[in-house]
DNA sequence: CCACCAATACTTGTATACAAGTTTATATAG
DNA sequence: CTATATAAACTTGTATACAAGTATTGGTGG
């Protein structure tokens, strides 16, 4: 993932990153950056340009002299990170839809059938894995390396509810499969519109678990 | 504009980031840490965290123990900054057009009233800060922030392009006008898909002159 | 036992010192 | 005069020191 950091640095948000949207670390946890920096072996000058990256993707959130701390679950936020990256997916798609790139729609059914493999197998890393390597494949298509950064930072905040829906209601394998293969036929078919229409109906699963989830877990919020 | 950064980078930040947008900073220049330092009387640490962030905006670029530079243009950057603006843009006209909000479509309208009187003044200044709380009144309606400052850093790549234009063609003001009554007009009629593709259009406009701006000005590519 | 206050530890913000590599300038040899 | 080599100046990367404000903890008075 581009983040555009120093050697030092980069390590260690790639952790925090990790970390924070696999919900290792929990929302509202406290982050010192001397402990950071006593963790990791490195001043403290590279933990804070990570802290500031974290900041500036809405992950974290630094109270003056006080404490930084790892960003609560927010509707809104969520919401907004949905909104951004259907905008950018749905137009990526039609793109990909428009001039119907035989390569991409190869690696597409390929990472589809592993797919099918990894439900069937009931491997959820390994789908979510899968689900997040189809949709680089098409924006890998455009060439557009900031789009997909803009997108993958978005699903940073819509990680975290997922995998909290992971533990409640499963992988839904089946679901996010037919989707990918509407996309991917609408894509076939060369069909822009309703390509970007599936990606729509897509990118708006999470939303539907999101109040649910807000429910089950209010602390996190 | 929200920056997330602290005080004493914040007014350099801005700074730099007006300057270059606007071109007072050209393309391939050299900017120094120390230089930057003494020019505001504040230390390397915070002209480092303003540098970091106009890295991760695609504006400086950092070579290491070299030297820091201003970005050149880059067909591809500009390219890239259009689809992912167009992509937000009509997603937000979207939203808009369905709700038809009076408050939104009246401070539209005062806006428009107010570019024609700028551009009957020939004020090209106005005219474009008229354009950009144009597009911001339509953000302000979803309340999604970030979307909001998602265009705005993305528009950056495109405002270097557009204040060439500006020297080369004019300000373009009745083609502008038109576009953005077509995009009101089709928020009244609350036709979502018409005012996003009247959006579409109105931001690919920056396409047309990119070429000639390149063979105008290489140097700066 | 509780409330309040003071001191201490901890937090981030900023400045500076040092490290390591690149570029430029200067002097010297041919 | 040119080319080359050496040294000096300059660059960013990292670590540390200091500043200023916050939170916590312990003790003391009631």
């Amino acid at each position: 993932m581009a983040v555009n950091l120093n050697p030092t640095s980069e390590p260690v948000f790639t952790y925090l990153h990790e970390q924070i949207i696999s919900m290792q670390i929990l929302p509202g946890q406290k982050l010192s950056e001397n402990s950071l920096s006593k963790q990791f072996q490195v001043s403290r000058t590279p933990i804070r340009e990570v802290i500031a990256k974290l900041v500036s993707l809405g992950l974290v959130e630094v109270k003056v002299k006080s404490g930084t701390f790892v960003s609560k679950l927010s509707i809104e936020k969520i919401t907004e990170a949905q909104f951004i990256r259907e905008a950018i997916e749905t137009a990526i798609v039609s793109k990909v839809a428009s001039a119907k790139p035989q390569k991409t729609i190869v690696e597409c059914e390929e990472i589809i059938e592993q797919q099918r493999i990894a439900a069937a197998e009931n491997h959820a890393i390994k789908f979510q894995y899968l689900d997040d390597k189809f949709h680089q494949t098409l924006a890998d298509f455009t060439g557009f390396d900031r789009a997909a950064s803009i997108i993958q930072f978005e699903k940073a905040h819509l990680d975290r509810v997922r995998n909290l829906s992971l533990k409640e209601f499963g992988g839904q394998y089946d679901r996010v499969l037919t989707q990918h293969k509407q996309i991917l036929n609408a894509i076939k078919q060369q069909n822009p519109q309703q390509a970007a229409e599936y990606m729509a109906l897509h990118t708006r699963e999470i939303l539907t678990v999101l109040e649910q989830i807000k429910a089950k877990h209010a602390d996190y919020f």
